[in-house]
Order: C-alpha cells, then structure tokens, then sequence
DNA sequence: CGAAGCCTTGAAGAATTTCAAACCTGGTGG
DNA sequence: CCACCAGGTTTGAAATTCTTCAAGGCTTCG
C-alpha cells in the first residue's frame, strides 16, 4: 500500500513552514485561490488567524495525501494540481467519488477519519491546515462555520446530481454528463475554455461513472466520431457542446 | 401534476397553529424524535423560541409536502411516517434519492429550491419551520448550526455510501446492502426488530438502487429461496442477517 | 530500440432490462 | 357472499447494454 503523505509525515511529500518564502507570494491575502475557496467567509484579521496555522504541502502525481480510514489530522485547500477521491470495497473494487481541483477543500465534514482516499493527478499544492486548530478558528468565527456548512450544503447536491448519473443514466450520458460538468467546474475557477484537461486517467474516469475503462474508450470514441468532441492529447476538445448537452439527457 | 402541500398552501394538507392542542401534547420538550433530531442540540430556552414558529403538518400517503424546484418555504422535522425523496429527468426517467424515517430533517441544506420531491409514503406527521425564521435562529444559535453542519456531513458520507452501491455493486448486493442500511436506521430510531418494514413499493426501491422492479423482485426472490430473508405482507424478516452481510459486500 | 503503461478495438459472454402475461390482495358493489 | 376490478408484484422469455476477455496500437522514457 502507497504511504500517505499524512501517515508518512513530511516524507516525501514536502510540507513547509508557514514561512513567507515557503508558501504563494504574499500568503492567504493575495493567494489565488481565495475567493473560490471556504476563505472568501473572513475578514482581514480572521485571514491571518487562519494564514498562522497553514502549511504548504506539495505532492509529486500518484502520490497519495491521505488513506480512507486515515485519521483526519488536518484539513486542506487544493491551491494547485487535483486530486482523484476515493473509496474501496474489500475485494476491490473501486469507486471515485469525485476529483478535487484548485480551490476545492478537503474534509470539508470535519470526519474523524477519511472517507475517502485522496491522490494526486499531477503535480500539486495544497493549503494544509491542522484539524483541531482549523476545529478552533470555525468554533470562533460563524461566518466560516456559516461558510462551510453552505458548502457542504453545495457537495450535497452535487452527490444528489452524481447519483442520478450512477442510477439512472446510460453510458453515452454519463460520459457526455462528465465532460460538461468538467468544463463547468473548471469555468468556475477561471478556466474557461472549450478545451477540457482530463488530468485522470480512463480507469478513474470509469471508476467515477460507475463504467468499465473499455466502455468508456468506446464512448469517448462514439462522441469524437460523432463530431460532439475531438480526443486530444491530455483532454478532449468539446466541439459541439450543445450536441453534448442533448445527449447527456440533462 | 400533483399539488404539493407546500404549494397548495393549507390545502388538504392541515397544516395546524402551533398551539398545544394541535401538537404532540407537551410540545418539543416532550417530543420523541427530539433526541435523533438536530433539536438535540438545543436548549431549553432555544426550544422555546423553536417551538413558537412550529407547525404541525399531516400528509396522507401519495401526498407531497414539496416539489422538485419549488422554494423552499420551510424546513422540515418529521415525527411520524415516512417519505419517498426522488429527482426527475427530463424524460421521466426517477432516481430515488432517499427515504425520511422519523427524526430525519428535510432541508437540511437550507437551499433556496427543494432539489428533491418529497412525498409521504404513509400516513405523516412533521414539524415545519418558516424557513425565514429558522435562518434567523440559526444564526443566533452556533450550535444548532453546527449541528446542521455535522448532520450535512453525515449526509455526505450516506451519498458516498450510495454513490458507492450505485456504481459498483451488483443487483443482488444492492437489495441486501438496502435491507441492511435500512434494519439499522430502523435500530437507530428505536424501531429494532428482524423484521424490516418496507413502506415503499418495489418500483421506489428500484428507482433508489438503479434497478427495475423487475431486477428487485427477482433478488427478493431469490433472497428469499436462499433463506437469507422471509417476505412478509409489508415488509421482510431478516432470517440470516450474517449471510444478507456476506452478499451485500461490505 | 525496447519495455512499460495506457488506450483502443473486436468478439463473446453475462447481467440486467424489456416486454408480456399471470398472480395476488384488498376493496367495491352487485 | 362472492365476483370483479385496480394496483402492485411476480415470473418467464427475448432483447440489449455493458462487461469480460483478448489482442493490438500508441507514447513515453530510459
């Protein structure tokens, strides 16, 4: 089993101090991230409250941040890279709940320990944040908690979305419901673009739609060959996204 | 389409005044859901204020108490019963998202609309909060939204449950992971026994596991052949819950 | 260049769905 | 009291989608 950047510590995984020099040019005030993150709830002072106990961790792709089970020590805001999540069932297999991108938070249900497993899809950065400190600045500060539950609030639809897609959709909509809802997230954090990244790899892309790597080659395929998308290196191009959007059946 | 209680203001919904008479006699304090339920987390005084914007609702079976999409008006406590929680896609396809047994909270997100229709499944009692007045109480009272938040994220983790039966379980483990996960809301609630009762049809188990009630009968049937469970008028007795554990494949 | 790791494609197989019909069960009315 | 109807449930057979198994292709990287 691949060690945890939390279980092995600092390891591999490079964990820095909260130094200026350590972390995004002039910290959690100018990071990037901010206002699409669980931060937008504070004020100025609430800010360098939460700057004092943040840590920056880096992980190399493939390597994982935390284990389903693991427990939760700490708490984290993807600042760059992404992350696939998910759970096991003892004989195997796999199911990926989702994958965090820049902006997204980790542990946002303050667990005891992970639900799920997290790894890195590329290179990627991350605000870590001491669980029970983290615990103490929401305890403090409303807004935050206020902050936390909207979002939480938000996951909860986005699970209820993903369990019609599981239950109720047939392959071709799930893939084509995927590539949207990708595009979508990344508009929402300033990459827009009719280019879609897909930092994961056709197994996880399987394992999230509740499919088999093969069809989803085969549907991937079907749309590129039906001119709804064009397959390109490391992404695929969605040239006909209305086209897309009537096949995902939304 | 039918008429929400929600939309149809009183109708035939009796949606009484929070005066004694009209409610479980002694009010929240005497409630018998209150301990399963975020009200929990209140004090006596905090009740009080709670209790003052509470009204009693009943729903008859097939009833809804909101639709998909509307505003959300109120939250919701339910004492007594049951309801089905279900999307539409545009073509009718449904996915049952989940059930409300005694003490579960519907609105729990706060969301300006329901994403779900909620109908009773059998003769229904619930507590309703103007959801004005609810924020407005929620706002004074940290831990009544830290309740709300942990409860959230319970939530979360029951999705992540879902999502994972969803996706990559087959017909046979969803019935009997669905039999067990609802035997041990039952237990939670204080309804323990072997024998669980289904207040929803074949079709509404089918449409939560992303099944036909073809598939659903069939794997009773078979559960049933194999002497895992008994099918009894309303419900199953859980004959051999050791072996239902086996085949769910948890 | 060769190997490893993905990804794609094809053919066969299996689980689940679809279509169709029969079966209960409880309520209604003759 | 019994026949009949309506609704939901079960069962069977055929069809379909998706998976499984197998092999080939493409890229990347030493």
């Amino acid at each position: 089993m691949q060690d945890s950047a939390e279980s092995a510590g600092v390891g591999t995984a490079s964990a820095g101090h909260a130094c200026a020099h350590d972390r995004a040019e002039g910290g959690c005030a100018a990071c990037k991230v901010r206002l699409v993150s669980v931060c937008a709830a504070l004020t100025r002072e609430e800010l360098a409250g939460l700057e004092a106990l943040s840590q920056q961790v880096h992980l190399d792709p493939r390597q994982a941040l935390f284990q389903q089970d693991d427990r939760a020590g700490a708490v984290y805001n993807v600042t760059e890279g992404s992350l696939r999540l998910s759970r096991l069932l003892p004989d195997g297999r796999r199911q990926v709940m989702g994958f965090a991108l820049v902006g997204d938070f980790l542990g946002l249900a303050l667990p005891e320990r992970f639900t799920v497993t997290a790894e890195a899809l590329a290179p990627t950065m991350l605000c870590r944040f001491e669980r029970r400190a983290f615990a103490g600045l929401v305890a403090q500060t409303p807004h935050l908690l206020q902050r936390l539950y909207e979002r939480a609030g938000h996951e909860l639809t986005l699970a209820q979305d993903h369990m019609m897609l599981l239950g109720r959709r047939t392959a071709e909509e799930k893939v084509a419901s995927f590539l949207l809802g990708l595009r979508a997230r990344y508009g929402r954090i300033g990459h827009e673009s009719v280019t879609v990244e897909l930092p994961m790899g056709r197994q996880d892309i399987a394992d999230h739609l509740g499919l088999t790597i093969e069809t989803v080659s085969r549907m991937l395929t079907r749309l590129d060959r039906e001119k709804a998308i064009l397959i390109v290196p490391g992404g695929v191009r969605l040239t006909d996204p209305a086209r897309l959007e009537h096949l995902a059946a939304s």
